[in-house]
DNA sequence: ACCTGAACACCGTTCAAGT
DNA sequence: ACCTGAACACCGTTCAAGT
């Protein structure tokens, strides 16, 4: 890919990102980047602090591309749909770029627009008539959600593909898992792919997490 | 660290364990580990298939503990109770192991030990008369807490060190946020550290699911 | 102000060789 | 069977130097 436009932090990092959707995050490096922007490796350096930076930038680069998406969706009367269709079109946000909730943890810098998000979450809250200590329980009972970061134990490929013979064999060990994919399958419209409905997963573990939250109300 | 029995896989794990606990996994190296083992780094590959083997072994050996901690806990009359004393037996283990986490995800084994421990969660489940469709939704809603692991989307960093004049200017852009932080500084017993006991909140969060997950039953 | 070349200290990994 | 030495391809990063 030859460039010529002149560097920049902003093109650096939006090139960066394509090359995470791309390949992945591990294959991101210095070196590959710059080759990318047709440059050398060290004239990074001048746009941003290091390896570091440029993972924190990453970072900053799709929570505000979670915040614009949020600010997109109109808000509802009811506090738990505007709530979910915030999360929900967070979540849209992240599917594009499944490196980034890697990045969310300790050591990286949370860029200052997330607060003013937050605040967006938060004032909604409150004016739904919580108090200021169940809204922040709240906050940390959605965890990463409003992000639209999930932490899925299982990998979609856990589940992809069991044939008969693979489940008689979990029949005997573990007789509830086995019947509990036994009676998915049998249910699902497609018994061999994406039983496991991560958007529609997502957006009821929301409604858990609001339905209980809203008898503290 | 000079280290006189025989290597062996497990041997290698435990150590390397350690290491990572002491001083966080980016430091933890092929060479750096044989080093502690008073080895050469290529003697490790004997015993596991590179760094990617090393991990997933890390993951086994973290998540054999947090099923040993499981099988620990009593089981109670109410399914809630037994859950959550598993849960939160799950998480103190994870509270020694902070790198954990980030190993869990795309690309990595899941150890098969740990699908027999979801059978154990799935036969309370069914057992106290949910439906296999239900049953199959909380192991979704409930993500990785069975592991104790917990995707806090803000360290504790954050928080820690506020004084009044940042309260002060937060209140301008962030009046909601800033109001919270006032109030739960107020109420808390020690002003500057602590007021997010994510302990409490992982427990508060499981019972918000559990609650809502009830009335499915 | 912006970019480069050469060099340094470190990786994971291979392969043939030692005992 | 178990461990090693030398070598390779790759990192992130420094520093003085170019324009």
């Amino acid at each position: 890919m030859r460039e010529r436009e002149p560097l920049s932090r902003e093109r650096v990092l939006v090139v960066a990102v394509g090359l995470a959707d791309a390949d992945g995050i591990a294959k991101l490096t210095m070196r590959r980047l710059a080759a990318e922007l047709g440059v050398e490796a060290m004239s990074l350096y001048y746009h941003l602090p290091g390896k570091t930076g440029l993972l924190d930038g990453l970072l900053e680069t799709v929570l505000a591309e979670v915040v614009a998406a949020t600010r997109a969706v109109p808000l509802a009367g009811d506090w738990r749909v505007t709530l979910r269709g915030w999360f929900l079109a967070a979540r849209e946000v992240m599917l594009r770029h499944p490196w980034a909730p890697g990045l969310l943890g300790p050591g990286r810098a949370i860029p200052p627009s997330v607060f003013a998000y937050y605040e967006l979450i938060l004032a909604s809250l409150i004016e739904a008539g919580f108090s200021y200590r169940i809204a922040h329980r709240a906050l940390h009972a959605f965890g990463s959600m409003p992000l639209g970061f999930v932490q899925e134990t299982f990998g979609p490929a856990a589940d992809g593909d069991l044939d008969e013979q693979q489940l008689a064999a979990m029949a005997e060990t573990m007789p509830h898992v086995a019947a509990m994919v036994a009676a998915e399958l049998h249910d699902a419209a497609d018994p061999t792919l994406g039983w496991c409905d991560s958007g529609v997963e997502f957006a009821f573990t929301l409604d858990l997490l609001f339905d209980s939250l809203e008898r503290y109300r």
